[in-house]
DNA sequence: CACACATATTAGCAATTGCTAATATGATAA
DNA sequence: TTATCATATTAGCAATTGCTAATATGTGTG
């Protein structure tokens, strides 16, 4: 495996790096939605929402398809829908870890 | 599984959001280093490397170890390195499908 | 003890990011 | 065509983040 290069790494991972962002990726991980079904979902502001989601898009982590008036996002593929719950996974993980290990002294 | 809480996830993500914390990572993934090690590596600066080093504790990506007045720092366990590994293999996934699919007409 | 060295913390500034409101684009329908 | 609705873009500001330099803490050694 080639080694992957961090600028490159790093904007692909900035996806990540927002609540809204994060929040939107849960919304369409199972199912494609329109962007005002994500401004409802989300209860957030047209303009903010539309301006995160071209930042997912330029992350490669979702794509967009136009059905007349309306565009559907959905999460790019199934390795970004595992990626989304490993994180879940990992961040269990150290929740117990940190819950069994480093809480001695109460 | 319990839904994780979003702030939660977003104090978790929140390491990977910065280059220099992500280098960090990469650095210690194989093995632990002193912080001057890890400063050397990223020819970084002390104040910075140690904030951040802070802040991935924070995180809970990575653990430390006090030895004489040296402080080890290495990634958490083999789940956190599962996840940085799963970094790449998605971004090159990610790379392929986009040079696969949206780049026909050039 | 005093000193040297490793690491952590603080403060202030510079840079980046995210938000809102306004406006523009693009599509459908009358 | 014009009107309407969905989405995108822009501009300006507010908030957050990251960096550097200076200082503090803590550990081992003579």
């Amino acid at each position: 495996m080639i080694k992957v290069d961090i600028d490159t790494k790093m904007k692909f991972l900035h996806g990540f790096s927002n609540k809204t962002r994060v929040q939107i990726l849960e919304s369409i991980i199972e199912d494609e939605k329109t962007v005002s079904e994500i401004v409802d979902d989300l209860n957030g502001n047209q303009s903010n929402i539309s301006q995160h989601l071209t930042c997912l898009k330029g992350c490669g982590l979702i794509v967009g398809r136009q059905d007349g008036k309306y565009v559907y996002y959905r999460v790019r593929n199934q390795l970004v829908r595992d990626l989304l719950s490993m994180f879940d996974v990992v961040l269990e993980d150290i929740q117990n870890d940190i819950a069994c290990c480093e809480n001695h002294i109460d």
